[in-house]
DNA sequence: TCATAATATATCGCATGCGATATAAAATCA
DNA sequence: TGATTTTATATCGCATGCGATATATTATGA
């Protein structure tokens, strides 16, 4: 029996691959649910981020998505023409805008309360591994938020 | 006290944000690492896969990484530019393309040996965590590719 | 207070991802 | 065998992501 020897450049040992791959195929899972309410998975993000609580700055709904302006500004714009939200200056700092939801965007959280539920029937993890991965990865994203 | 409505569209609830967030911030980590070798995320998955098994088809590259060829065509041909891999026709069969690494493409293994050990030590996760996340993950991608 | 630094947003360019479609070659089947 | 289907790759268009840079406004400090 020829000794295995081990490969750091192995694909399965790779931290990152696995997730980024899973990361795009639940993307696609999620695109014909998103497709009936007219929303890319980014754009229902931000929809979900303004549901929470409206009327956020710019930046704040970027902390809460790990996304800067570049990103963002033109995924709002898109929302603007769609008439789910609008933007305005913040009266008591000039350099920031505040986005908030159209009565349109308010109406939509109806049609996607049902898109969660939907989604983790077409996922077929058991409950405890999702409980696991979910506290992984946010243990990583908020040691990496500071 | 208030009762607390369980939100089923809040962020904390979700399955695919955090891993969405995690896998953009962990590639990211990687960026400075493979800017010394001059690849991007994406490519150096490719080169892996090579490095693992020269010679595959593009398809046989694509099911590996769960990539169709709208993405690799263009990409493929951009470490081509950097000659580092070449594709010729499979004489047995003319549709397909087979890529082969060059020996500049062989070589970058070596520089890229040291990668996965150092962005190891930049992401701050018990190694039992790691563990459970990549079996987890695995197990999702092997249901969705039958 | 006035120059400097920090902050909020926007713009540009490049590299993905991917659905839809096109093309050519191989496989299948009536 | 000749028509149909399947398979392998390529192309197009759109929507991100993000590093780098620009601009305007606010905060800070000598």
């Amino acid at each position: 029996m020829p000794k295995e020897e081990f490969n750091p450049l192995a694909l399965k040992e790779q931290i990152c691959f696995p997730i980024y791959a899973t990361s795009r195929l639940i993307t696609r899972l999620y695109q014909p649910l998103l497709d009936e309410i007219g929303l890319t998975y980014t754009q229902y993000l931000v929809m979900m981020v303004l549901w929470e609580n409206d009327n956020q700055k710019v930046t704040e709904i970027g902390n809460r998505l790990f996304l800067n302006t570049n990103t963002l500004t033109p995924l709002l714009n898109k929302l603007i023409q769609k008439k789910l939200i609008s933007k305005q200056r913040d009266e008591s700092d000039e350099r920031a805008f505040i986005v908030t939801l159209s009565e349109e965007g308010k109406a939509m959280k109806t049609s996607a309360e049902c898109i969660p539920e939907k989604l983790a029937q077409s996922v077929d993890i058991p409950l405890e591994e999702v409980a696991l991965v979910k506290s992984a990865m946010w243990k990583f994203l908020n040691s990496v938020r500071d």
